[in-house]
DNA sequence: CACCAGGCCCTAT
DNA sequence: ATAGGGCATGGT
């Protein structure tokens, strides 16, 4: 059924237990997070093995803060848009300070309210936010991305690109649940990264969606 | 050679 | 409210 509630199993046929997705400590995801707007993994990765050369695996957070942002930049410049982001990893690490670097300390807080303020942070947007809760921080926010968009355009003809707007339709047809929302959002990029590469339409998308239809009932 | 990648901020309508 | 430009590297 094309509905947008059978998503999940439709993908789970096909890529399985994604687990929890995406990788790293909780620590790395607060810098891949960043590190990852508009810019391919590959590159992030290659940035992220810079930060390891010079930073304490116990501590990444903490030692980060100590580099200067040319320092910060001149780390992750494979990562593109070095300058921006390394400003934006400032400003991150600078709210983290308030906190000792401490993550349980943050899980500590109000859901809605360390949301708030993470948004208050410039250069850290709302999948940016949704991204740390979910995945450093282990909180039920659904992330949405441009594959998300994608791919509910392409199966469901929903064109809607509003934030707010395609995340309520996922809490609507899905309950409030980290392990669900963490596997999801990795299934759909797995799915729009596998071959979905140009518009207008993916091949394998519409492929998948036959198969689907003819194996479900 | 062109185009894209796991966005966000700022500005101009 | 929404659209468009800037940010920048590396892969295809």
């Amino acid at each position: 059924m094309e509905n947008i509630k059978s998503l999940y199993k439709d993908l789970y046929k096909i890529y399985g237990d994604v687990g929890k997705w995406w990788p790293g400590t909780s620590e790395e995801i607060f810098v891949s997070a960043v590190l990852t707007q508009n810019t391919n993994w590959k590159n992030v990765e290659k940035a992220l093995e810079n930060i390891y050369k010079y930073t304490n695996s116990k501590n990444i957070l903490k030692d980060l803060h100590n580099f200067s942002q040319q320092e910060i930049a001149e780390l992750i410049k494979p990562a593109g848009f070095f300058n921006l982001k390394a400003k934006r990893l400032k400003n991150l690490l600078s709210f983290l300070s308030n906190f000792d670097f401490n993550i349980e300390k943050l899980k500590n807080l109000d859901e809605t309210f360390l949301r708030n303020e993470l948004l208050k942070i410039k250069g850290i947007g709302k999948e940016t936010a949704d991204s740390i809760l979910l995945y450093a921080l282990n909180k039920p926010f659904f992330v949405v991305d441009a594959y998300t968009k994608r791919i509910i355009d392409r199966m469901y003809g929903i064109k809607e690109k509003n934030y707010d707007k395609v995340q309520k339709i996922f809490y609507e047809a899905y309950p409030r649940d980290t392990d669900l929302y963490q596997k999801l959002h990795g299934l759909i990029v797995e799915h729009a990264k596998s071959k979905c590469k140009k518009i207008p339409l993916c091949s394998f998308c519409e492929l998948s969606l036959k198969c689907l239809f003819h194996t479900s009932t």
